[in-house]
RNA sequence: GCGGAUAUGGCGGAAUUGGCAGACGCGCUGGUUUUAGGUACCAGUGGGCAACCGUGCAGGUUCGAGUCCUGUUAUCCGCACCA
């Protein structure tokens, strides 16, 4: 009999062995195949790890290893996405210093994700915090900075009215801050912005050419919103000037019966004084300015709206002259901050028309607009009517047509559009990169020259941001006060800092060559590695940090720093782990797991098994502490395997079939995330095993190392105490040959009519005829009446059609 | 409202992509071992006495549908009037 299970003294041994042996420490041996695999790196808060977290990071620890033992130079690395705000929040309440704070969460989440045995290659670890880091950060910055591509721009803030700060979106919960229940207005103030819009054609270019799942890709697209229409220009009645609008459907033009910009638009105070309700306008725009996106949302259906008294525009195609209205409905920031309303084709207009009683003029033949008093939105389908030149034609001839008339004219031409806006880039907070740019009076805005990076952090008295909406940077007017790099006078650094999303841009990029002091990686290593093979992260960061990190490092691309275009070849993300009650983990749920009491009582091998057999790698799953259990046992039984061990380096011949059906299945589940089905099958060796009590040591060894990617501790210890060479994370991944995967006997089900009547044995290359034969047989007297069709599918079934 | 997903035993979930629904695990029932509890092991476990019926619901295509098509309901996630 053999010793017992004991999981902590087996995962603390083998935690050693490969930390003294440096036993996933990456080649720089760049002649060797490589893979790059990616999770996204942790923010490290002081609640500690979650057991969410080790459901992405086993599984690619999963993949990672497996790659190894294939022959690769595997790049899996791990670091710390650690400026951040309740980093910022916590050091202001307990007086700490954030990097204090972020040390201690730093070093407890390393403590945890070295318990569970993944295989990082710590000395690549990375820290955007560091200085070291950070510097190349603020020198992205500037390379961007110097392409023209970062710029200040007034934009609004959350402020709060009680606490006097400036507040990120994620703080403000309902209208409301989060912290104090007060209030938050819109504030407006000069900031950093990046532009993303002018990459917003590459973004979504560069999707074709990567495998991402699909509902990434789909976002991605939906969140970058292209959409090709028109501008055009109306004619302001008595004016020189012209109304210029954007719109999909260009084809309607001649249904438009109103006009409505938005309440922002400058036309209403260039022509104040010929407006006669200049004041009702005034006061329905403070009252849009005042509605908070809450109020918005909830008023959505509801229009709202003041015809401006005193200007009419004139529709370009017709000459009709129609009258103009404000409304909040029409978005200053989208297109031109002015639209024709074509009421009887799109569905804002028409709620809009219907609630001031404006005309609604049909021009695509759908007969709902006339017959059913129904907005008619269709494309596909439908023809132009009512419109002149444009009758009889298709929407989309007509779009093509009406686009040629108006460039001919002169008064309009194809346009297109993005919802995607500009990056706000900067905040009024201490605990991020700082940013590398001085304000000088004689010369603008300008660029601390490289040399001078990295720009540390200053010390300060206070986190806390000033009453004004600075960043606590500014009360520090010693570093505030500068001189100016480029004249040599006076200058003041900015005091604002970077989002939480700088740093996460391009750490990727790092991991390839970590302590570079030269470069943000050298060249020969990122053309190695680069692109990541495999990136795994959360749904949650797919329109974000996502689409920031491809902007930044398609800007790299196009400055030449790096030698492809996508960062990231292949794309996948996983589900959430879940209470046991089915909602989401929180501490006011009082549903929360910590990974740790797991690791105590169950071991790391048993947490990680039981993450991957949870479910469905991408669907969310509710914790099970039974289910835990179950996967412990699983080991149990593994670890039992000793007991029945024979000789013979051989599979035996009536396992044979099953060994190498299993290697095929837990090799290719490994590579489609269905980790479930992997560790199902392995189950179900194990269980043949035990059927015969008996496992000879060449199925014992195969079955090893492929539980060794799941759980690596328990294999290794397994390995050693058979005698085998060498190190399970040393060997070679198994191979099976597809010819060995086919049974030779085969049981068939045997169907009348579709339905199931009796099972045959048969051999695998049985004639057709032989088979119905045999199934006939079987049947008996189950089959009347005449057969009409036989159906042999070989492997699968036999269907007897009878009438 | 728009976009994306999901729906299969008591529970988590499988199903070679149109071919024997319920793999594997949990739970449960009975048994063996044990002073007992737990552990471990063995047998059983979708429903129904049966014929049969069973993959959210209603239709359809097919020799054959969890899988394809049409419609519909519920739940979850993301977005918010983008002309």
């Amino acid at each position: 009999m053999t010793v017992p299970y004991n999981h902590r003294e087996v995962e603390q041994k083998w935690q050693k062995v490969w930390d003294d042996e440096k036993a996933f420490k990456t080649s720089d041996d760049y002649s060797k195949p490589k893979y790059y695999a990616l999770v996204e790196f942790p923010y490290p808060s002081g609640q500690g790890l979650h057991v969410g977290h080790p459901r992405p990071y086993t599984a690619l620890d999963i993949v990672a290893r497996k790659r190894r033992m294939q022959g690769y130079n595997v790049l899996y690395p791990m670091g710390w996405d650690a400026f951040g705000l309740p980093t910022e929040n916590y050091a202001i309440k307990n007086h700490i210093h954030p990097r204090i704070v972020t040390k201690n969460n730093v070093e407890r989440f390393k403590g945890q994700l070295h318990a569970l045995g993944y295989s990082f290659d710590w000395d690549r670890e990375i820290n955007t915090t560091d200085s070291d880091y950070y510097k190349w950060t603020q020198w992205i910055f500037l390379k961007l900075f110097k392409a023209g591509l970062a710029y200040k721009s007034e934009m609004p803030i959350n402020w709060c009215t009680s606490c006097k700060v400036g507040l990120a979106n994620e703080e403000v919960v309902n209208g409301v801050c989060e912290r104090c229940g007060a209030e938050v207005v819109r504030k407006v103030k000069s900031q950093w912005m990046l532009k993303i819009t002018e990459y917003a054609d590459k973004l979504i270019q560069g999707l074709d050419t990567v495998d991402y799942i699909e509902r990434v890709k789909v976002s991605q697209k939906n969140w970058i919103g292209k959409s090709q229409g028109a501008e055009v220009d109306f004619a302001i009645t008595g004016k020189e000037e012209k109304l210029r609008i954007y719109t999909t459907r260009p084809d309607t033009l001649f249904g438009a019966t109103y006009m409505v910009v938005s309440p922002e638009h400058p036309l209403i105070d260039k022509y104040r004084d010929e407006i006669k309700n200049y004041d009702e306008l005034c006061a329905y725009r403070e009252q849009a300015a005042k509605k908070s996106d809450f109020e918005r949302t909830e008023l959505a259906k509801d229009k709202t709206g003041v015809q401006i008294d005193g200007i009419t525009a004139t529709n370009p195609v017709n000459g009709k002259e129609i009258p103009v209205w404000i409304s909040d409905y029409v978005l200053m920031t989208y297109g031109t901050g002015a639209i024709m309303a074509v009421p009887a084709h799109d569905e804002r207009d028409w709620d809009f028309a219907k609630k001031f009683h404006l005309p609604i003029i049909e021009v695509v033949a759908g007969s709902k607009v006339s017959v059913q008093e129904q907005v008619y939105t269709d494309v596909a389908t439908g023809t132009i009517v009512n419109s002149e030149f444009l009758d009889g034609l298709s929407v989309a001839d007509a779009k093509e047509r009406i686009i040629a008339y108006l460039e001919e004219k002169g008064i309009g031409c194809s346009k297109t559009n993005f919802k995607l806006r500009d990056w706000v880039f900067s905040r009024q907070r201490y605990w991020g990169e700082p940013i590398p740019i001085v304000e000088c009076e004689k010369c603008g805005f300008v660029p601390l020259d490289e040399s001078e990076l990295p720009l540390e952090l200053p010390e300060v008295e206070s986190y806390m941001p000033t009453d004004n909406g600075e960043s606590p940077l500014a009360a520090m007017t010693d570093w505030v006060n500068t001189v100016c790099p480029c004249c040599g006078g006076p200058a003041k650094r900015e005091t604002d800092t970077m989002p939480q999303w700088a740093g996460s841009s391009w750490y990727f990029l790092r991991y390839t060559d970590p302590h570079n002091k030269e470069a943000l990686a050298g060249r020969e290593a990122l053309e190695y590695w680069m692109p990541v093979d495999w990136y795994n992260g959360g749904m949650e960061h797919t329109t974000l940090h996502l689409l920031y990190s491809r902007f930044w490092h398609r800007f790299l691309y196009d400055q030449g720093q790096v030698s492809c275009a996508e960062p990231y070849q292949k794309r996948t993300s996983h589900g959430m782990i879940l209470g046991s009650n089915g909602e989401k983990m929180s501490k006011s749920r009082g549903n929360v797991v910590n990974p740790d009491d797991i690791v105590q009582d169950y071991g790391a091998d048993t947490l990680r098994t039981y993450e991957m057999f949870i479910g469905a790698f991408d669907l969310s799953a509710a914790w099970s502490e039974d289910g835990v259990k179950g996967c412990r046992r699983f080991l149990e039984r593994v670890w039992k395997l000793q007991d029945i061990i024979v000789d013979g380096d051989a599979y035996s011949a009536d396992l044979e079939t099953k060994m190498h059906q299993t290697i095929k299945k837990v090799s290719g589940d490994f590579e489609n995330l269905k980790y479930n089905t992997a560790i199902a099958a392995m189950m179900a060796l194990i269980n043949e095993f035990y059927k015969k009590n008996a496992v000879t040591r060449g199925e014992y060894k195969t079955l090893l190392i492929l539980l060794n990617p799941v759980a690596p501790h328990i294999t290794e210890e397994l390995w050693q105490a058979a005698g085998y060479e060498g190190r399970v994370y040393q060997t070679t991944w198994p191979e099976y040959e597809e010819a060995k995967t086919v049974e030779s006997t085969v049981e068939l089900g045997v169907q009348i009519n579709g339905k199931l009547r009796a099972t045959i044995t048969v051999s695998k290359d049985e004639t057709k005829d032989a088979v119905i034969a045999m199934a006939r047989e079987a049947l008996g007297d189950k089959l009347t009446g005449t057969i009409a069709k036989e159906i042999y599918v070989p492997g699968r079934l036999v269907n007897l059609v009878v009438k």
